[in-house]
DNA sequence: ATTTGCGTTAGAGCGCGCTCGAAGTCCTAG
DNA sequence: CTAGGACTTCGAGCGCGCTCTAACGCAAAT
């Protein structure tokens, strides 16, 4: 995916702070984004190709005008909405929810339920994956700490040649 | 993923529990696997379809005996190691990568140490993406608590129509 | 005897999210 | 005057991980 070079950039900035609601607003909405960038500047800024900034707007994500040129001008607002739609995707939301998203927020205020109704559930799919890889990641240490250790592998426990993985 | 449901499962089972060690030793080696299974069986027990499973097998990552009309028969080695590639693929290790880790288990002994590599490179991605997942979930929940808010989303924070997401 | 059901194979197809290529326009620097 | 470079559009292509289809085999149940 095109987007994971944008959180190793912020989880770098962070350092090991905490991710708090405080560091993400710092990150992302205060600092300043400038009133108007080419597609080259915000692919830089996001870390993702002017090819995937193209397909977003193309897949209707995100309106971009056009300068005399014809060359795109991304506003401080279609930056912002570009952040959020790289957090999401990034968060593993798909590309068809975030369509159906964004239709929502072109549908005026009164959608304002539905779309929270959208983002607590993907609250929970994040949750649920956290879970899961928190599990994974005790699994995986379970193996390399016992590894050829005296009670053998979690997959293969036998007096153990190589039979299993 | 076909492999999704699998996690689902185990997490269920765990119910709030903290996902220990012992948990996951628990959850998948000493749960205790029959001397053989049907294809049926083993889609059934790892949550996935038996297509899947024959894929893996073609992929070289599983062998399987054949009973004497042809079908086959997984022994316990076999559905350890499908438990195994299981977790993996669930906590993003490719299948390429995977195919890679399976050719040094067939190799022999003499490559633990380049497994044990793997394992742990592998350990890093999966503590990294729980950061990345971990900051994500705040940023969520901060759109989900400001939304609409006196301050505005932190995607939209000017007095705010509905201009970005 | 035939239907039902579970399995087999080889290979095609699919959904996703990009990613790239070709051909063209326009501006700037040398 | 020309070459380079950044941009444009449109559409094709790709890597991944399945997922499914077609045609078939075998065996127990009706």
């Amino acid at each position: 995916m095109a987007t994971d070079d944008l959180m190793s950039k912020v989880l770098e900035a962070l350092g090991d702070a905490q991710p708090t609601v405080e560091a993400i607003h710092d990150l992302t909405d205060l600092a300043e984004v400038p009133s108007s960038m080419t597609i080259a500047e915000v692919a830089d800024r996001l870390a993702l190709s002017a090819h995937t900034l193209r397909y977003y707007e193309r897949a209707g994500l995100v309106t971009v005008a056009r300068d005399s040129q014809g060359h795109r001008v991304y506003d401080a607002d279609a930056v912002r909405r570009l952040v959020f739609l790289t957090r999401m995707r990034l968060s593993g939301m798909s590309m068809r929810e975030l369509q159906h998203y964004i239709e929502l927020v072109d549908a005026g205020e009164r959608t304002v339920p539905e779309r929270m109704a959208m983002l607590a559930e993907h609250r929970d799919t994040i949750v649920r994956r956290l879970r899961e890889l928190t599990l994974s990641l005790a699994a995986v240490d379970y193996k390399i700490t016992t590894y050829g250790g005296a009670t053998g592998s979690d997959v293969e426990r036998r007096p153990s040649r190589d039979a299993a993985a």
